[in-house]
DNA sequence: GGAGTCCATCAACTAAAGTTTCCAAGTAGA
DNA sequence: TCTACTTGGAAACTTTAGTTGATGGACTCC
């Protein structure tokens, strides 16, 4: 519905900066209700219509350019709302491990019986547009990634 | 076993501020190797020793209070790696529209069957911890939640 | 009760994110 | 070619996130 129409959206690349990842979002996000030139001006224009947050062309061209890595919350915010994509977007570790497969689609499929994973959850994600759910599911393994990562969720009290 | 051995981590509250997520990982959250007092300076310290990025107390103080809505990525980035959470946690819209009950648990083992959604990412979910499953589903409805908002995505009214 | 300690809070300061404004290179139209 | 317009880029400035250090209250120990 948004975003597809200038051709196949891609994926997010598993480990690219925040400025490559922003850069993607131009490309491959761009409402459909705006039209193509897709500059640092009409960037921070549409976003300044779109959503409550206005920000600069100059600091969407930072953000593009990598010139700015720690954008504020505000700032994040409006590119996530204008581009339709959660913050989780940007907050991908740069690390990309293989996910193997262990599980089955049949042991998801008891899983999901089980009543392990929230129904209206999975319901949301099914409903969720091509785009978005490209970018949930990033996150979803991101989120997995960190979830295993023992670096600092090691119950062992000897840290520092 | 990271945060719920001071009791059941409750859910996150769908329409919550900043600083009430933020006071939610710290009574929620907290890692198990770390130990209980979990005041302000306690916390800086331990996100200083655990990632990379340090935060000042003052900082945590702001943010659990709500003196200060709007961190920068880093302090966010900071956050979230040392609770163990993505950063899309923080990203929920504050708006909570209840989520019906459209698709039934049949439908939705029948898009899972149409391979529809990817089974690596169905897997990530049922691998995750209960904490961090809890925080990643209701990003998974916030994300829904967004999709479905017409703000900025207004080309038409008929999605589906 | 008084001294010492811990902690949340606050004020002053620093650093940097974001804005404004302008400039130079590129481009289309005459 | 010249002019007008567009766009990426950069300098100067403003705003504010984050830090440092101080203060006062609560709490403990003697």
């Amino acid at each position: 519905m948004a975003g597809d129409e200038q051709g196949p959206a891609k994926e997010v690349p598993p480990s690219a900066s925040l400025a490559e990842r922003i850069e993607w979002l131009i490309q491959n996000m761009w409402p459909s209700g705006v039209p193509a030139p897709r500059n640092n001006v009409e960037t921070a224009g549409a976003i300044a219509a779109g959503s409550d947050e206005a920000i600069s062309s100059t600091t969407v061209w930072k953000l593009r350019t990598g010139r700015q890595d720690n954008p504020q919350f505000k700032t994040l915010t409006a590119l996530a709302s204008f581009f339709g994509v959660p913050i989780g977007y940007f907050g991908f570790s740069s690390e990309s491990e293989p996910i193997g497969e262990e599980l089955t689609l049949k042991a998801l499929r008891r899983e999901i019986g089980a009543g392990d994973i929230r129904t209206e959850v999975l319901r949301a994600l099914v409903d969720l547009s091509p785009q978005t759910r490209s970018v949930v599911e990033e996150m979803i393994l991101a989120a997995a990634r960190a979830d295993r990562t023992p670096s600092n969720r090691d119950d062992e009290p000897g840290t520092d």
